[in-house]
RNA sequence: GGACGUAUAGUGUAGUUGGAUAUCACUCUGGCCUUCUAAGCCGGCGACCCGGGUUCGAAUCCUGGUACGUCCGCCA
């Protein structure tokens, strides 16, 4: 509870000097109480027992007994060694309804002037359909970006378009070559598309990729095919227009479907960003120049060129290839021309990345570093993998984001038709789609990023206490108090604030836990955000929407007819609070469901 | 073989960067709907991978194991 810090700081302050402790260590000192029963901040008081001689118990008491209580810390108390400042019941009621709770804006709305930030995610190879474990990134890295604007950063989130690889070439080559029916002759042993995806370019596609992976594979044409397909990255890389337009009318429909898809579950971007361009503008050739001239430069024998990254703290294999021995670029190379335009757009950059592209990243890092440049923010993430093992498009054990979301819709609609019979079909299904997706984001999200996980179905239709769902429920019973006091002429809008501060009020416990955690959102979401950890604030509003529901069912808003406005008060701003943090995760706040 | 990451109740997870009786949820179990949506609330059972070290104090830091994941392409 960062807000009494000042406070706990100004009355400690003299009672440490009084028993001899004078420079400010102790500041760093204090911290959130574990115990949270026993206060809002604490003091360990176990360092200062060498110096002062005393038993830390000793000197939390002597503590305690040097400092008066006041308005803002009503409670003091000394145990084990710990002295602990608990804020006042009075005075956190007073704090949060005089509106000093930010609420923050998850659309960017609110200028703040606070950090700019470019936010790369997804930019995934256009190649086929998202799957769970694809999803991953573009849910933390979307996560992020609207975290980033709730707390105040103007950000800009990027999709880098990976429009000229091998793995483009090969969806181009086959889309050339193939014709439908050798397409479903050469797929014939696997399981066919699902007739919901019929029309979706990206599944529809993402079959001519395999079958050409197939055929790459297949030692009596895979010669000619392998060089059609050099051929075709090599014209690529040298900024052939024609190559790269085939190569755009090849991808650009299976982006658009993934984008469907991303849409779907609210996920947006305010630019794509082609590989190609760092090619066809020339900042790549001109990198690759300027590593030539640095002291750490090698070349090999077929003169494909190198930095030796191991002077400067890269271990294992030191060599980091820029240049192959035709002249042309790698894939990382002209990552690092991306990355400096990216510096020329914005200061701070934050890149969202799969862990299997650490080492790559720390190439990039060190060689952006040589040049001068920063580097960038990356939160690396852990695979998803299901019970029989990894995904893989190639084996055919994946679960596709547009199979799982459907699922996700359709389980919810069975649950809102069972338990709210009086709801119309319309509602039922926005309702369902609302829950559906917020449901599948929040899973993904709640995980800490390191962290890897099975996807299991059961847990990802789970609507209870851990879930999306559950948050969105706590918000609806506050809407539906606002809405029947609305109806009895009551709003928080209308209520005089001054009527409710300075006023002893009587505060149950469930409704003193609920300001305890609205004062602290703020804390846990600026910590998220500094430290690029969506699952942190995921928690925090499990929290708040946990500790609605218990002033939820102690605190009556509506009783006997009338309005007790000091909790329609509260009720209005945590209301906004898991509103805005809803928006903040991804969410859809609902007004009923 | 080397580099990096992960290891917490039966299961899934949190842990504010070294502090108190380790969080939450599922499962199991006992209770709560004639007043604001029971997708909810209240109670019970149950865990820090193994060994050493640093410290007043270690789930947290160091070190050695073990298990799992990822990487170690002139691929992307």
């Amino acid at each position: 509870m960062e807000i009494i810090r000042p406070h706990v700081e100004q009355v400690l302050s003299p009672a440490l000097q009084q028993l001899g402790i004078t420079n400010e260590n102790w500041k760093s000192m204090i911290a959130p109480s574990r115990e949270k029963s026993m206060g809002d901040l604490s003091l360990p008081c176990f360092a200062f027992a060498k110096q002062l001689n005393m038993a830390p118990n000793e000197i939390a008491e002597k503590l305690q007994s040097l400092i008066e209580n006041n308005d803002i810390i009503d409670e003091i108390n000394s145990t084990a060694g710990y002295l602990n400042f608990k804020a006042s019941a009075n005075w956190l009621a007073d704090y949060v309804v005089s509106g000093n709770v930010r609420i923050g804006d998850a659309l960017g709305g609110l200028p703040t002037g606070a950090k700019s930030v470019l936010i790369e995610h997804t930019s995934a190879n256009p190649n086929g359909p998202f799957h769970v474990g694809r999803a991953r990134n573009a849910i933390l890295g979307d996560t992020l970006v609207r975290l980033h604007r709730l707390y105040g950063n103007e950000v800009r989130s990027e999709y880098y378009v990976d429009d000229m690889g091998k793995q483009v070439a090969v969806l181009a080559w086959a889309l050339a070559n193939l014709k439908p029916e050798q397409v479903d002759d050469i797929l014939s042993d696997r399981e066919s598309i699902n007739d919901m995806w019929n029309n979706k370019p990206d599944h529809e596609r993402v079959r001519w990729y395999q079958a050409a992976q197939v055929l790459r594979n297949d030692d009596s044409v895979k010669e000619g095919i392998e060089k059609a397909i050099a051929d075709m990255v090599h014209a690529s890389e040298n900024g052939d227009d024609e190559v790269l337009a085939a190569f755009e009318n090849a991808y650009q429909p299976v982006l658009d479907g993934m984008l469907e898809t991303l849409n779907r579950l609210r996920i947006n971007f305010d630019e794509f960003t082609k590989e190609s361009l760092f090619v066809t503008n020339g900042d790549v050739s001109k990198i690759m120049e300027k590593l030539s001239t640095l002291e750490i430069h090698g070349v090999a024998d077929n003169g494909a060129e190198y930095l030796d990254l191991g002077t400067r703290g890269l271990k294992g294999k030191t060599e980091f290839y820029f240049r192959r021995g035709d002249g042309s670029s790698l894939y990382a190379t002209r990552d690092i021309a991306y990355h400096i335009w990216k510096f020329s757009q914005c200061n701070n950059l934050i890149n969202i990345l799969g862990e299997d592209h650490k080492l790559q990243s720390k190439q990039v890092s060190l060689t952006l570093n040589e040049l001068g440049y920063d580097s960038p923010e990356v939160l690396f993430y852990s695979f998803i993998k299901l019970p029989e093992g990894k995904m893989s498009t190639r084996k055919g054990n994946v679960v596709f984001m547009d199979d799982l979301l459907e699922e996700a819709k359709a389980h919810a609609a069975n649950l809102v038709r069972e338990i709210r019979t009086d709801y119309s079909d319309v509602e039922i299904t926005e309702i369902a789609e609302a829950v559906g997706t917020s449901a599948v984001r929040f899973n993904i999200i709640k995980v800490s990023p390191d962290k890897g996980f099975t996807f299991r179905w059961e847990e990802a239709l789970a609507f209870d206490s851990d879930s999306a769902p559950f948050i969105m429920y706590s918000h609806t019973r506050s809407r539906s108090i606002s809405n029947k006091c609305l109806a009895l002429g009551i709003t928080f809008d209308i209520i005089d604030n001054s009527k409710l501060q300075n006023e002893n009020h009587e505060i149950p416990n469930s409704m003193y836990e609920l300001l305890r955690v609205m004062v602290t959102h703020n804390d846990a979401l600026s910590k998220s955000v500094e430290q690029n950890r969506p699952n942190l604030f995921a928690n925090q509003l499990l929290n708040l929407a946990n500790s609605y529901n218990g002033f939820y069912r102690d605190c009556k808003v509506i009783s006997n007819g009338k309005v007790n406005e000091m909790y329609l008060a509260v009720s209005e701003i945590a209301s906004k609070l898991m509103k805005s943090g809803m928006i903040g995760l991804g969410i859809s706040p609902l007004e009923q469901m």
